[in-house]
Parts: C-alpha cells; structure tokens; sequence
DNA sequence: CGGTTTCACTTGCATAATGCAAGTAAACAT
DNA sequence: ATGTTTACTTGCATTATGCAAGTGAAACCG
C-alpha cells in the first residue's frame, strides 16, 4: 500500500508524499517533543485528530519505514509506536519549522527556551533532541 | 481569510496551517529553486496543480506574506509573484528535507551536486541559495 | 468468575478539500 | 478586427478528512 501515488520523481514532491498530510508530521511531533508513543496518547493531543484518521496515518507511517509498531510492555492491549532513524532524521525539519515560525509569528513562552538553544547552536540542539529521545525510547 | 483555522498553538501545528498542504510548498519550491514567478509558469510543473488550486494557494501564500503579487514587467495581463522575506527564510526547511530524502531515498542525478553541497556545508548552502534567489528576483 | 472498563481500532455517513473540464475577461499580437 | 495568451472562475466529480457510534480483545475489579 505504500507510495501507490507519487506526484513526480522530486525529493521535495516525494518527501510531501510519504509525510506531508495534514497530520502526520503532528503524530511524529508528539513522538519527538512529548515522548508520546500509544494511540491513545496521539488522541489526546491539542489538535484533535480524529481515530480513523490517526490509524490510518499510523499505518502508512510504519509503512514508509518512519516509525515501528511492536508489544507495548505495560499491555497486551496496547502497542507501542516508536520512531525509526529515518523518523528520528525528521528532527532537522521539525527544528527549522520551529525557528521559522518563531521569526515572523513568536512562539508562546513555554517554546522560548527551545527556541533560543536552536538559534545558538543549531547542530548541538538538534543532537540533543536526538539523543533525549533515544533515551526516553530505549 | 487568512488564519481562519488554527488547530492550536504549537508552532509546527500553526506552521502546517498556513503551508502544510498538499500543493503550497511545491510552489514555494518552483519560485527558489527554478525561479519561477508567475501562473503559467506554476502550472507547467511535472506534479500537474489544478488551475483553480493553484489560484487559491498563491491567495493564500500572499495572505499570509509569504509571497507578493506584483505587476509583471513583460506584460500587464501577467502578475509577477515572488517570495517575501519571510517566504526566503523557509529555504532551511527545504534544504532539511532534501537530505533526509537524499539519506533514505537516493535521489536523481541532478541533484546530487545540491545535495553534496548542503551535506559539506550546509549554511553555505542555504546563503548560496538565497543569494541566488535574491539576484534572480531582483 | 463475571461484569465493567480500557484500549485500539473499524464502520457508516457528513462535510471539506482537491481534481477536472469548460468558460470568461482583459491584454496582447497580427 | 480577430485570434491568442494569460490568469483566472465556475460547476461538478472524486477523494480526504471529520464525527459518532460500534466492536472485540485484554485488563481490572469485586
């Protein structure tokens, strides 16, 4: 089922087409930034997706080797999602969108933080996100 | 018109509401890389937009200030679109996800000099870029 | 053990976004 | 004057998303 539909052979075009839904870079956020890693916790974020939806983007998520599903260990009813590389490597685009909305929009106070580390020091914020989430995951 | 929606306010959420749909950043894409400036030239593309998508996008790019829409110099039934400042300071985002593609998808030949040169050093990279957008547009 | 709750979905149907073909009006070219 | 180019608009088909309710397996609770 995974890239039936691939508008043109540009890394920009195909990059849009695995990830660039209304939703799914919102699921990998969660993942990132908030540790999430259960469908129900994708529910419960601020914006609202809607259960269909979620499964569905959970789905092609996993199948475009972006994230994993296995055995949640706290339940047999759950399961846990976690980010693969190829989804840890999206952290680079999430840290521009930050910095670019920050710029032209400012951020609310709880982002400032964030924010002003990405500006000094782009690389290391970004290793650093990185490596607090494979900890968290591990 | 502009921000009628706004899922809630997380940056990237709020970013995705202004550009994360499924055309605008491909158009955002033809103006910085292929500097392309006007209807014609947007609906040529190899991904095909629908003439009344397109007009829609670029109302709503100029809404949000990412694009203006000028006289043409060529010709009064032509407009002459380009990118605002702040439409130039997405070029990061963009650079971020041609490496990602370029890591786990492989890209096509002629872009593997682009791709090189953003890996060696990537904020020469993006000053390139716009600087060659700049002398372009002006 | 049996009933209730939790969890991760699925299903059916409403609405919104996008796709397609044709049409329009102003500007331009001959 | 006439046909062409340009930037759209309009109407309708299709696809994506939104919403509410339902389902089945596992967990929890007395």
């Amino acid at each position: 089922m995974s890239q039936i539909k691939k508008r043109s052979e540009c890394p920009i075009s195909c990059s849009l087409d695995i990830w660039g839904d209304k939703w799914s870079l919102l699921i990998i956020r969660d993942m990132i930034f908030y540790k999430k890693s259960s469908y129900g916790e994708f529910l419960k974020s601020p914006e609202g997706i809607a259960t269909n939806i979620l499964a569905s983007r959970l789905q092609n998520l996993e199948e475009n080797g972006i994230i994993g599903k296995s055995e949640h260990p706290d339940s047999k009813a759950k399961f846990l999602y976690k980010l693969t590389e190829k989804g840890i490597d999206l952290i680079p685009i999430f840290v521009e969108i930050h910095l670019w909305y920050a710029k032209y929009s400012g951020v609310p106070a709880e982002f400032k933080a964030a924010v002003s580390a990405a500006t000094q020091d782009k690389e290391a914020y970004v290793r650093s996100i990185k490596d607090a989430w494979r900890k968290a995951a591990s």
